[in-house]
RNA sequence: GCAGGUGUAGUUUAAUGGUAGAACUAUAGCCUUCCAAGCUAUUAACGUGGGUUCGAUUCCCAUCACCUGCUCCA
């Protein structure tokens, strides 16, 4: 097959009720999707997996949903407020614009870093090291623009008692916040995991590439609390977790690769981090990142909310800020790697075939009942329709010839299509046909559902 | 945010200063006992807002959205 391109995907997605344009009747909304019907039944299954995985079978892992909305000081102390706004300048001939920090750091090759400088003192820098534009030479410069990754929005319902607070930038400090909490009232002993997914929110200057990169968007976090010098151990079992994960989802590994951030790159207040790329249809693009935090987020939670955040070991009586693994990960780029992955285009019979060939634990539909002549076996087809459906997501589809139909439940990804003949209105016998082989076998309708269901569980 | 490109049914496209033709898809019916068959009918489009003009989908301007590159990227 040739290259998927990104216009394919997208007209895919919305051809097929995956995702749509949001406010797409407006002119759209810029980088704000909608999921259709199927796009929610897949993220679904893909949040429900993961909890599966990282939540139901670790037995040290406790499951979480905590608030959008949080006390702004928790933003002012996780360091969002401050370096989530980055300093923003822009060349006034040539119109580039760039990070003022970034800018000098770059020219003195890193002698000068701008690291906690204020604005004033950035564009005085400029000035005196006499810095330039990189693209056109010259040093003409807009005044220093703050530009908040953080959404505002407020609370109260008269104007004086308006106050300011954010959209969560993400979900990981809604753990933070509650890890007393959670150890006191779970019992739970170090070390142990806390996860949650759910809606974040970024006021990014690039978003794009679909639903690579959105303002909106949904993650699927796990902070694992370990103690000291265990914490590079750890990170080396989630990180292989992570990987095994994936493997399970059937993401293809020539399309993975994974990336450890260099001395250099890592943030200073983490020991590892390890980046899990995809070969989406733009580019190789983050798809997990999974990080040695050290105990710098209960670290800064405790210093500013005078909370006693240590954790009291119980073996050796010792008092200790647990460090944090955060394996995190993207539920919309996680769902846009699996598109890309399993969508298949194939000749049959010369005929083009688009394939989703998707784990069947993840397809949105996971069988449609066919009748085989709509007259004759419409009804029985219903009846099986209703009973299947009490199990797992079904659909029903009388319309064309089988072979369409076929075709239509593959480009979707189900993985069963049963059709009802003659044979199922005298012996009870239906014909399963497998999305991937297309090989038929026949079974008794009463085994139906077990059948399927074996072949759904991961 | 900058530069370039694109914008006609769900998709792919045609033509035109006098409001648009098709293919595939979809829907309904006929036919049909297992891989997009056939026949009949039907729905459906000039991104949005201005301007020029008797008249604009077409020309001009703005805007919105998407794509590519740059920049950025917790």
């Amino acid at each position: 097959m040739e290259k998927l391109t990104m216009e394919e995907l997208v007209n895919y997605a919305k051809g097929y009720g995956f995702v749509y344009q949001g406010s797409e009747i407006y002119g759209g909304l810029a980088n704000a999707w909608d999921y259709g019907p199927l796009g929610v039944l897949l993220k679904q299954n893909i949040k429900n997996i993961w909890w599966k995985k990282f939540i139901q079978e670790q037995p040290f892992n406790y499951g979480l949903d905590s608030a959008i909305l949080m006390n702004p000081k928790v933003w002012v102390a996780s360091g969002h407020v401050a370096s989530f706004s980055d300093p923003l300048i822009d060349c006034k001939n040539c119109k580039s614009r760039y990070r003022a920090d970034k800018l000098i750091e770059d020219a003195t090759n890193g002698e000068i870093t701008g690291d906690g400088l204020s604005e004033d003192e950035l564009i005085k820098l400029i000035k005196e090291k006499n810095i330039s534009c990189p693209k056109c030479g010259k040093n003409e410069f807009t005044d220093i623009r703050k530009f908040n990754l953080l959404f505002e929005t407020s609370q109260g319902v008269t104007e004086d008692a308006k106050s300011k607070l954010y959209l969560r930038g993400e979900t990981a400090q809604g753990i933070f916040v509650n890890f007393k909490n959670v150890e006191r009232s779970m019992r739970a002993k170090i070390p142990f995991g806390i996860g949650q997914y759910g809606k974040s929110f970024r006021n990014e200057i690039t978003p794009g590439n679909f639903i690579f990169r959105t303002r909106e968007f949904e993650q699927m976090e796990l902070e694992f609390f370990c103690k000291p010098k265990t914490d590079l151990e750890w990170f080396g079992f989630w990180k292989n977790y992570c990987i095994d994960f994936l493997e399970l989802l059937g993401i293809k590994e020539e399309n993975l690769r994974y990336r450890d951030h260099t001395k250099e790159e890592l943030s200073f207040y983490s020991n590892a981090t390890t980046d899990i790329e995809y070969n989406f249809p733009f580019g190789w693009g983050e798809l997990w990142g999974i990080a040695d935090r050290t105990d710098y987020d209960l670290g800064v939670h405790m210093e500013a909310s005078n909370a006693d955040l240590r954790y009291l070991d119980p073996e050796t009586n010792e008092k200790y800020l647990p460090y944090v693994i955060e394996p995190s990960v993207g539920v919309d780029r996680l769902l846009l790697t699996i598109l890309c992955d399993a969508y298949n285009k194939e000749l049959v019979d010369n005929e083009e075939r688009i394939v989703l060939k998707i784990h069947p634990a993840l397809a949105p539909i996971k069988a449609t009942i066919l009748p085989l002549v709509k007259k004759i076996h419409a009804s029985k087809a219903n009846d099986i329709y209703s009973k299947l459906s009490r199990y797992f997501n079904c659909s029903y589809d009388e319309a064309g010839s089988i072979g369409k139909r076929y075709r239509r439940s593959d480009a979707i990804g189900t993985p069963f299509a049963i059709t009802i003949d003659d044979n199922t209105l005298n012996n009870d016998l239906v014909t399963v046909r497998s999305r991937d082989t297309m090989e038929q076998i026949t079974l008794k309708v009463d085994e139906l559902k077990d059948y399927i269901e074996s072949k759904i569980v991961l």
